[in-house]
DNA sequence: AGCAACAACCCAAACGTTTGGGACAAACGT
DNA sequence: ACGTTTGTCCCAAACGTTTGGGTTGTTGCT
């Protein structure tokens, strides 16, 4: 601490330094404190964020786990962590996994020996079987986008979001529907095709299975699987893909197969990206609120830390309603 | 270091755990070796990074800065960082700065603060006036995506990329063109902007200034840059936008003016991120190394700590023609 | 036998903080 | 006049490493 240049001892400035404003006085004398003060930032002094972590055993540092944040999905929820973390005087250290479980493991093992306070995960898997691990070893934790088993999570009602296009193309007519659901480890995707399937039953259809195909959430996966769908014997009059790479994807596999998206085959997807609107056909999709899921989960796991009890948070989606699935929209 | 439960003194243990395998004879007995070894591993132990730091005076943290994770492109080209990275043993801050000068500050101070041992910008202003107070305090960076002044980067030739793009509209005989040219503080329009322009020059045309329209990277500016010159007069029979995302604002444009592209207008995009090849109108673009930016990036940095001398790398762009200039495609 | 060389360790300082506990003087109460 | 309080500051230990420099005891050489 090069700040005993006037003459004070170390610790005498760092109470100063660290009193708030209104106790300042208990430090040190106010004249005392203001000659602190002002060498302070004169000479733009920050403390050494090592010396204080190994004395507190406290880093302030938080590791986020996502599946790749070429994924604009999990890099828009990480900007809201990343913002919303600021405010919380927490620092963010991001790593992609690609899902795969080794190296989530790895990753997290990393984190960990960076000594993060604690994690966020944005790729749990469903069956929670690894997540049980790092609570064992008492690392505190919340996860996004995704939940899994009964820990702390921040995600968007995926169910109701499901539900939502389902109730949409039923009132539209179709009938003979199929879902790009997505990975079959994902929440997410899980979710939005059982409530998409949930609307359907109820109005009395029953998808069947090869309808429901699963694939990777990204643009490629997307229109593979949806090759796979026109492949197989006549066309469905809908495709739900779980989010909006894939319903790209599918708009590619839809025109290859020589049909028209919206006036040939509705395709709907989730997420609301911000190219969504943009498409030649817009896309009609589910807008959920991932900057706010990034901020929500932070703040969840900020409160973890200080030791309170945190519950689950779950977000409303919006139906958007664009040409994709309706031409005179 | 709990290691000494093998009432071994610390020193020894660490100089164990540091020596590299054909020297470990030097610290210690082989048996001795053994042992510390074992009950390392055995016992998960990871050095506490904050004390390492504060005794060597390297933290091997690198601080990123890009303009948003949010753009597919610089996510991209940070799983390139972060991969490599590891390789070199170091970890990464990524933190988004919006292409705000206070934030980009703001960002510095905040990585600097946490005590990096350098910087990669990814949202470098082409003035360079913020590098040079940065370079003044003697902070050692490179940049990625962008370059500027003469700091040591790692970017696609630009220039060339914009130039394929031009001699292939001229080659479709496009001749009255306009350019959604992106933010004017960023290498890469500045430079794909110049590079296609020059292409026409050399055909002898003179592309007119109003032809040539800043913009937002994102769709949305591309949109709104695309719906402006079309509003002007007559619509040009090609536009070429600086990057991709922009480009699907201008099919978003194109598609609102009751235009198809492709058909009635070609539009060209820049970087050939996986939604071009899906997109309706799949779109012709440029190829862009980003990954590799990223690995090359860090790569950089790493040598630049270790003391060498680098020299800035300019990577080959590559045309890829697709249907939305050429419907034959 | 005497001395150098080596193997196998240990010592202690230093990195920059935070924090419980003083020390010392001035002001106060009676 | 003397104990007590209060205000202002200093001391020192501790956090977990790394590293230049010991200290032993054994082996090798002559």
């Amino acid at each position: 601490m090069l700040a005993e240049e006037l003459g004070l001892h170390v610790s005498t400035v760092s109470r100063v330094l660290h009193a708030k404003p209104d106790e300042s006085h208990r430090a040190a004398s106010k004249a005392t404190v203001e000659r602190v003060r002002r060498l302070a930032d004169e000479l733009g002094y920050r403390p050494n964020p090592h010396a204080t972590s190994l004395r507190t055993q406290r880093s302030n540092l938080v590791g986020v786990l996502v599946p790749r944040l070429s994924d604009i999905v999990l890099a828009t929820i990480y900007e809201g962590i990343e913002e919303s973390a600021g405010e919380h005087g927490l620092s963010t250290f991001v790593t992609n996994t690609r899902d795969v479980p080794e190296v989530q493991r790895a990753r997290t093992d990393m984190v960990l020996a960076r000594r993060v306070d604690g994690i966020i995960f944005g790729d749990a898997y469903a069956d929670a079987e690894f997540l049980r691990e790092v609570a064992a070893r008492g690392v505190p934790f919340v996860l996004v986008s995704r939940h899994a088993g009964d820990y702390p999570s921040v995600t968007c009602d995926d169910y109701l979001g499901g539900r939502m296009v389902g109730e949409h193309l039923l009132g539209l007519g179709h009938r003979d529907v199929a879902v790009v659901a997505g990975e079959p480890y994902a929440s997410t995707g899980i979710d939005r095709t059982a409530g998409f399937a949930d609307a359907y039953a109820e109005a009395g259809i029953e998808i069947p299975g090869h309808r429901i195909l699963h694939s990777r959430f990204d643009a490629r996966g997307g229109h593979e699987t949806t090759a796979r769908i026109l492949a197989d014997g006549e066309p469905p009059s809908a495709i739900f893909a779980v989010n909006d790479f894939a319903a790209i994807g599918a708009f590619g596999a839809v025109r290859d197969y020589g049909l028209r998206v919206g006036a040939d085959i509705a395709v709907a997807g989730f997420n609301d990206t911000p190219l969504a609107a943009e498409l030649p056909v817009p896309l009609t999709t589910v807008r959920s609120p991932m900057h706010e899921m990034g901020r929500r989960g932070i703040d969840l796991l900020a409160r973890l830390l200080q030791g309170e009890q945190v519950r689950s948070e779950r977000l409303r989606p919006e139906l958007v309603v664009r040409a994709s699935t309706d031409p005179r929209a």
